[in-house]
DNA sequence: CCTACCGATCGGTAGG
DNA sequence: CCTACCGATCGGTAGG
């Protein structure tokens, strides 16, 4: 019986979490108010409450949910023996894939950051940053004559920055797929866009 | 004396524009209040809605005044008669250039345009969908191996997430300089960054 | 005695 | 150009 009432509750909340990315991602954080996360979660917002004890709670979870499964992707291909140029591709390949597979999460990492409560938004930051030196280390090797741990950051900026801003363009239905845009961001950043479109 | 009045009122709906970009980049376009606007500009709400008649016209002529000034930058080089590759880097360095002068319209116009109404909202569009077909062109006549447009298009998105991302991690004050970077851009675009390191 | 949950409403503040 | 306000809605909580 306990065991049950577990189980429906980490459901109910799963169901919250993605009820929230959908609406935080469509209207931003403060365009998207409790009482619109219950209506569209068939319930109350006292219900909201019981689960939450903030609505910045709410944004922490969804943000740390997907953060949390780009850390690990990039960690688990970051450990693999493969050749640095290998594994820049299978991390643009798995991140173009999760942004796909969690696009409204991904949407409320990068546009509401600065919605979190300070302790929180540290949390957060810090992944992001192990993320970011990941990158910066495999391009250093990749490209050693980068030099600088200051140009290697901004490579690592410049790489991630086509990932990224693919939330503002990029349609999973259309005519280039995400595993496309993810060989042409490496092709760029490996041999620059006339090899890339060879 | 009319010609006075005039002088002061389009220097004082400059001032409220400034401001306005100033709260919108730091809080967001919902997270800062009309009460704020005109706190900061040490005046009355009244102040505001009497240049204004909605908060939606200020976030329009924050991001208005700015595209503009990226359209007519663009358009100027787009016309010159270079080759297409120094045309490109012309075009990071100008846009880095304003990114830099105007860093809070920038912020303003990349994360807010959702909240502008629809008519303002598809102006704002149509200037932007001008300026990526104009890279897409470069890019094109740079690598015609691109071949499709849909293909040419994603390598302009690609190009204008380098440039554009920059605009959550950029420290004009930093170690690496806006020109640095738009060069980093463009080299990574021509020729990858293994030959952009070097 | 606890949990899950509801209808109604709290004190404050938003844009206008 | 300001003070004084409005209809509505905000995030969060009361009793049951």
């Amino acid at each position: 019986m306990a065991r049950t009432q577990a189980a429906e509750y980490d459901q109910r909340r799963r169901a919250i979490v993605e009820a929230a990315a959908a609406l935080y991602a469509q209207h931003g954080f403060l365009g998207a108010s409790v009482a619109d996360l219950a209506q569209r979660c068939n319930t109350s917002k006292s219900l909201i409450y019981h689960y939450y004890q903030a609505k910045e709670d709410i944004l922490f979870d969804v943000m740390n949910t997907h953060v949390q499964a780009l850390d690990e992707a990039a960690h688990a291909i970051s450990e693999s023996p493969e050749r640095p140029e290998k594994k820049l591709r299978a991390l643009a390949h798995a991140f173009m894939r999760l942004y796909v597979g969690a696009a409204d999460r991904h949407v409320v990492l990068l546009n509401e950051l600065d919605n979190l409560p300070k302790a929180r938004r540290a949390e957060i930051v810090k992944l992001q940053r192990d993320l970011i030196a990941l990158v910066r280390d495999m391009l250093l090797e990749i490209a050693p004559r980068l030099e600088t741990k200051a140009r290697a950051h901004a490579a690592a900026m410049l790489f991630f920055g086509m990932i990224n801003w693919t939330h503002t363009w990029f349609d999973p239905n259309g005519a280039v797929s995400a595993d496309e845009i993810a060989d042409m961001a490496v092709d760029v950043a490996l041999g620059g866009l006339v090899r890339a479109a060879g």
